[in-house]
DNA sequence: TATTATTTTGGTCGAACGACCAAGGCAATT
DNA sequence: AATTGCCTTGGTCGTTCGACCAAAATAATA
């Protein structure tokens, strides 16, 4: 009768988080259909049967992987606008963050993944919403009384970051200053006017565009 | 010896297209790798084996349904900016028919799923690429001189619609007017100040965020 | 140490898949 | 009307999948 509702022993918590990470890995390489019980138990050095020992089923282990790295990725760069002396520098601190991480692995791309099988599964819509819900509250709330208007402030800058991520995937465009002072103006921030690097009134000079 | 490297025949040309069109509407529904060569026949009204007459394998066929529908979902409503009277009335007409389309069906994700897919496919990067690159390379033309940097702008503008589709796919969101504002402060266009529908200086007063 | 509960193993089952093909049907051309 | 390709059919082949399970191994408890 394995039916570990609740996990009891350390070992078992240790495997059941390798097969997690194993999962978190392998969706953004795979996609998410792509990703089977055999293949997280190789990624994990372990055997296949054991992902139904801790899982009742693929999607669950899935649902369960996708959602918690959603949650970090989320709500982890947060602290980035806490820390900074001011919400300005904040923005740019977010942006130079995305732009690390977007090079580093391509698990961003996991968040993708689960924006859209949450299409097709009742649950980790769910939870994704909550998270997206999350993350706009805590965004909104650090606007709020800076910027004009804070509620789609918070929504827009939720869906740039997530667009940046999606078409530097396949477009690998070095986001940093420019970004940031476009995103600084798009929610009103009265932007430190001397920091501003883009020259502005300059035609395009080179086309260096499909880039390899 | 069937090799259709070139149809002939109209009615070829047909049930090609229908094929291409039932690939057009799976992929949104059932995921890329979701879908196969029996659904797609399906949905077409047509026998499974007509799919790999027409096509050398699914994923020629799901790589050309994407990137035609890529490419006239990039380029199609690049006609609002030239329609418009001026700039900042078309940004607001591209805001306004990215609200109807997305509502409308799920279409819009097919995008998605093609950006995602691209990882593991180098000629769906390929296509990709060039049309992404073709939209940018379009919006800049027409925002060069108006705005400070065309050029990120336009990369900027792109992520944040595709953005917009994603996360209004989990969380159905009106983008309107404070969506076109937002927008437009960001791209660096002086807004005219008397049609801006955003009261400005306000605490968000509800709370509305995860809704159904 | 003896006992009990948890964890792991290795394998089976039916279902669905992509790819493939030979035969037959069809339409345009001669 | 005959012929010549293009188009369509229906089916098979080997592979891989998720799910499932009985039994062995392991760790925790008494």
């Amino acid at each position: 009768m394995g039916m570990p509702v609740e996990t009891a022993t350390q070992r078992g918590q240790q495997t059941r988080e390798r097969l997690l990470r194993a999962a978190t890995e392998l969706i953004p390489v795979l996609g998410w259909s792509g990703v089977t019980t055999r293949k997280v138990a190789e990624r994990a050095g372990l055997r296949p049967g054991l992902v139904h020992y801790h899982f009742p089923s693929v999607d669950d282990l899935l649902t369960e992987a996708a959602l918690a790295f959603t949650r970090s990725a989320l709500t982890g760069p947060l602290h980035l606008l806490d820390d900074a002396p001011d919400l300005a520098s904040g923005i740019v601190a977010l942006v130079e963050a995305l732009d690390a991480y977007t090079g580093q692995d391509e698990a961003s791309l996991l968040m993708v993944e689960a924006y859209l099988a949450a299409t097709r599964d009742a649950r980790l819509r769910e939870g994704m919403a909550a998270a997206l819900a999350e993350f706009r509250a805590a965004v909104r709330e650090r606007l709020a009384g800076q910027v004009p208007d804070a509620d789609s402030a918070a929504a827009l800058l939720g869906a740039v970051l997530d667009g940046l991520i999606l078409h530097r995937s396949l477009a690998p465009m070095p986001t940093t200053a420019a970004t940031a002072a476009h995103l600084l103006r798009m929610i009103g921030l009265p932007t430190a006017a001397a920091e501003d690097p883009a020259s502005p009134d300059e035609e395009p000079s080179s086309m260096r565009e499909g880039e390899s």
